[in-house]
DNA sequence: AGCTATTAATAAAT
DNA sequence: TATTTATTAATAGCT
């Protein structure tokens, strides 16, 4: 929505995600309060982050939203019963993360090469494609870093070359003589190409 | 906040109250939502209009973030004490399982090769490492499954052959001249070796 | 309900 | 965490 707009999905990186949901969240409850007063609506907002801290904004009374609620919804067989819900979503909740948290746990073992012995040589085909493919995705993030690095470098060599240039020309006649430093950079993409592909084959074929 | 910001207060016409009511009531729960998937809060929102007309938006069910509002707020005093404490460790638990699912998630990721963007060039060459070690780990189970399979191939072609033998035995005098079948299966093992190394280098270190 | 001139919100950078 | 800034998003006043 600003400087680049994001995807509308779970933003991956921690700390952004925690800027944006402190951010977002004063928005949100702020928008509350507006709609509330400028309205005179009656607006309840309930938010727990993932952490589970609650935050939340009320124009009124916020037990009584939600007995209102409750009561528009469910004809007013209110809350003990939703606490036992909550309870057994919760109880659900965990049985399922563990049996997530064990699958994860395997395949990660797998990708990292153990607890193989159960694996056909179907599934190993499989593991080991994906890691092939992976070291390639790494190989080019990590080219392109040193890439990025050199360009910068460049960047900074040019900018400090101009102020040389720029500091001869305001020197008397006589400093002219000074050689200034010539710059060899132009060829460092050239030296520091890198070969990221990958081969497979006998010994034999190599050779220096 | 446009064509004129407007004052903090109630809108005193019916009509343009009614539809800011309609417009930031539906600017309101879109916010809610976008908050909700990007950083995977539970978010609830329940309004209700001046006519008691009621609208909401919850990212999970809302009886169950209500019960978990009461719960937290007012530590249930219509509870017993032991579903409280019990409720509690639930949810500590579902806490650090979900770090934990999102601590594997994120490095299986990275390991698959997505999600580098935020690593270093060190965390990169570290990923890498273990990749190669994966991969000759794998390689390494793969060939010994092919050799298994190939030792019980020639078990049983062992076993044909002494019952071969002993039918042979078994044949009357002119049954004699029939030519056997030879195995070869002595040289199979030399013939499928496979190599398994795994080498890097300039495209030039390749000849046929 | 749809348009547009403005203000508000906020992602990214610092 | 707090600011700043560049941009997108929301929306007040019209039609």
């Amino acid at each position: 929505m600003v400087r680049g707009k994001i995807q509308m999905k779970r933003i991956e990186n921690t700390t952004s995600r925690q800027v944006t949901f402190s951010k977002r969240r004063h928005g949100l409850l702020k928008k509350a309060f507006e709609l509330s007063v400028l309205c005179e609506a009656e607006v309840t907002v309930i938010v727990f982050s993932q952490k589970g801290r609650l935050y939340e904004f009320s124009s009124s009374d916020i037990e009584e939203v939600i007995a209102r609620y409750l009561n528009q919804v469910k004809g007013g067989q209110n809350n003990n019963i939703a606490v036992q819900q909550y309870m057994q979503q919760l109880m659900r909740g965990s049985a399922s993360m563990t049996k997530q948290i064990e699958l994860l746990d395997a395949s990660q073992r797998k990708l990292l090469g153990y607890g193989l012995s159960s694996c056909t040589s179907e599934e190993l085909q499989e593991i080991e494609s994906q890691l092939v493919r992976s070291l390639s995705r790494i190989r080019a993030k990590k080219a392109q870093l040193w890439m990025d690095e050199i360009e910068h470098q460049k960047e900074k060599e040019r900018l400090l070359l101009e102020e040389n240039a720029r500091l001869i020309e305001k020197l008397p006649a006589q400093g002219k003589y000074i050689v200034p430093y010539r710059s060899q950079s132009s060829q460092v993409s050239d030296r520091d190409h890198v070969e990221t592909e990958l081969f497979i084959g006998l010994p034999e074929m190599r050779c220096s």
